[in-house]
RNA sequence: GCUGCUAUAGUGUAGGGGCCAAUCAUGCCGGCCUUUCACGCCGGCGACUGGGGUUCGAAUCCCCAUAGCAGCACCA
């Protein structure tokens, strides 16, 4: 039967059939969400305030902000900061400009350390049904029992005893290190991950910037029970935490709690950048780098600083989506992203590198004015002064035979010996054309500005114009050489990134 | 070692038994437009990891292999 054959046939015998198949389309996005109710969704971004944020997070936040905005519901930051050895008071400050650069729609802010009471609470709840015990087992000695699915000692513990350990702990009994409070499990399940896994343990130094205690939380526990009581109704977060669902499902199922809906997209692999918090802080107190926001790193204000706006990385990140696939990010994808929305409103300027000064003998004084955006005219123009000598790009000249300054006139280049000599040869674009002229950037003698253009390939030093000093903060487009955020304006220097083609 | 997850063009992604000689984006190549090698427009290149099985029919379901990744912390 022919395809058509086939569908008449089908219509015959079962037309509801055609209907569903035939409603399948496509939409821009991330694929919709189950189970979500009338209220919409609550969701959450829960990083730990061990460092500044970088691209890693801005997936997930994004995802999980996708979501939100789609469905409507609640949105909250949830700072996991239960681990006083990695959380440092700057970091919060850090944490939450970066939050406000991403530009995320949060509508509660919840911190962790705030909560420890609760979680006290629900562990006590816990050990009472016979949920978990308090295990004061050497670590090692509990880790070898473990994987050869023996059970320790303490595991026998009616909930009396074990609620007479909590209480020591809690009192102040027991030192770091020598008491745990662990979830029965099964001793003896298949993946080792699971087994009676740890959920409060005993900090004493160094003190929390927030709260004051020396028993804390883990993030199994933790999680579950901030996820449950502040209403999750689905969970995007990266397959390290694959084993962690799996371990916070026993909780869930202790208390009789329903599960939010998970998701966990694969592991996304960076090129070109250091990401992990430790070389970054080493670095930088080393003076390898200049601060948070070096553009050799991979953190967020490193890419703010590189010109990359957070709507550009947000539409990099909604194309990647929620697979499960391990991916490498792209660059590449990352600068389309950021050129589709920059390329409409970014003010287009000159820049010369290796400037040679000429003087162009026969020229006429004049002022030439290229368009700020030959795509916006609205935007108005630039006024470059010619006054007999200009600034040329030193390799563009020395391999032409005539050029065309743009916007200006055309040049022939002869040599007299090796030094070359620059006539005026009209200012037909036409004729410009006939002869294959390159049309090249220039700068005025009088009004070029120091310029310092970072590239990855290193610092280019060269000329701009005077306008770019008016652009500090901005991404500007170097005209054939592509666009650049203006980091620094001094009285005679500007210092510029190079973000991309 | 044990447990689990994944496998579509260079990169990212859609497709979840027949509409797939496989979508879209990006990239690359060619052309057009243009006083930027930008933007825009037109055309082209490029992929279902391998092997078995189920089925009339498999990118899609099952099994095995291979590869990658994750977890097995008193971190998150």
């Amino acid at each position: 039967m022919t395809p058509d054959e086939r569908r008449g046939r089908l219509e015959e015998l079962a037309p509801e059939l055609l209907e569903k198949k035939e409603k399948k389309k496509r939409e821009a996005g991330l694929r919709p969400l189950a189970h979500v109710g009338p209220e919409g969704v609550v969701m959450r971004f829960a990083p730990n305030p061990s460092g500044p944020l970088h691209i890693g997070h801005a997936r997930a936040s994004f995802l999980n902000d996708y979501y939100v905005r789609e469905y409507g519901g609640k949105y909250i930051l949830r700072i996991e900061d239960t681990d006083p050895k990695r959380v440092r008071e700057e970091n919060y400050r850090m944490l939450l400009e970066d939050i406000e650069w991403l530009g995320l729609e949060i509508s509660d802010i919840v911190y962790q350390s705030d909560r420890l009471d609760i979680y006290y609470e629900y562990c006590e709840k816990l050990i009472g049904i016979g949920g978990a015990y308090v295990c004061t087992c050497d670590a090692e000695v509990f880790r070898e029992k473990k994987n050869a699915k023996v059970a320790c000692p303490c595991r026998d513990h009616e909930p009396e005893e074990n609620l007479r350990l909590w209480r020591a702990m809690r009192a102040g009994d027991y030192a770091e290190g020598t008491i745990t409070v662990r979830v029965k499990t099964d001793i003896t399940h298949p993946d080792p991950a699971m087994r009676d896994f740890s959920i409060f343990r005993i900090v004493d130094a160094p003190p929390h910037p927030r709260c004051d205690a020396r028993v804390y939380p883990l993030m199994n526990f933790s999680v579950a029970v901030d996820d449950h009581l502040l209403g999750m109704t689905h969970v995007i977060r990266g397959k390290d935490h694959i084993a962690n669902t799996r371990r916070q499902q026993f909780i869930y199922e202790y208390f009789g709690w329903p599960m939010p809906e998970y998701f966990h997209y694969g592991r996304m692999s960076i090129e070109g950048v250091v990401l992990s918090t430790s070389a970054m802080k080493e670095g930088i107190s080393q003076g390898a780098y200049t601060g948070w926001d070096d553009v050799h790193l991979g953190t967020l204000k490193a890419i703010a600083r590189r010109g990359f706006s957070a709507e550009a990385v947000r539409n990099a990140m909604i194309d990647i989506g929620i697979g499960q696939t391990d991916i490498s990010f792209s660059w590449e994808n990352l600068f389309a992203a950021n050129k589709a929305l920059v390329d409409p409103i970014a003010p287009r300027y000159f820049f010369v590198g290796d400037p040679v000064s000429c003087t162009i003998g026969g020229a006429p004084g004049m002022v030439a004015t290229p368009c700020l955006n030959p795509n916006d005219p609205a935007a108005g123009c630039r006024h470059l002064p010619f006054t007999g000598t200009l600034y040329a790009p030193g390799e563009e000249i020395t391999t032409a035979r005539m050029v065309r300054f743009k916007d200006l006139f055309n040049v022939r280049i002869d040599y007299d010996g090796a030094t070359p000599v620059f006539t005026y040869a009209g200012s037909s674009l036409e004729e410009a054309r006939r002869e294959h002229a390159p049309i090249i950037q220039w700068l005025p003698k009088d009004a070029a500005v120091q310029c310092t253009l970072h590239t990855p390939d290193g610092p280019v030093s060269g000329l701009c114009e005077p306008g770019v000093c008016g652009e500090q903060g901005k991404v500007v487009q170097f005209e054939r050489i592509g666009f650049a955020r203006v980091d620094e304006v001094t009285e005679h220097h500007v210092s510029a990134y190079f973000a991309h083609r």
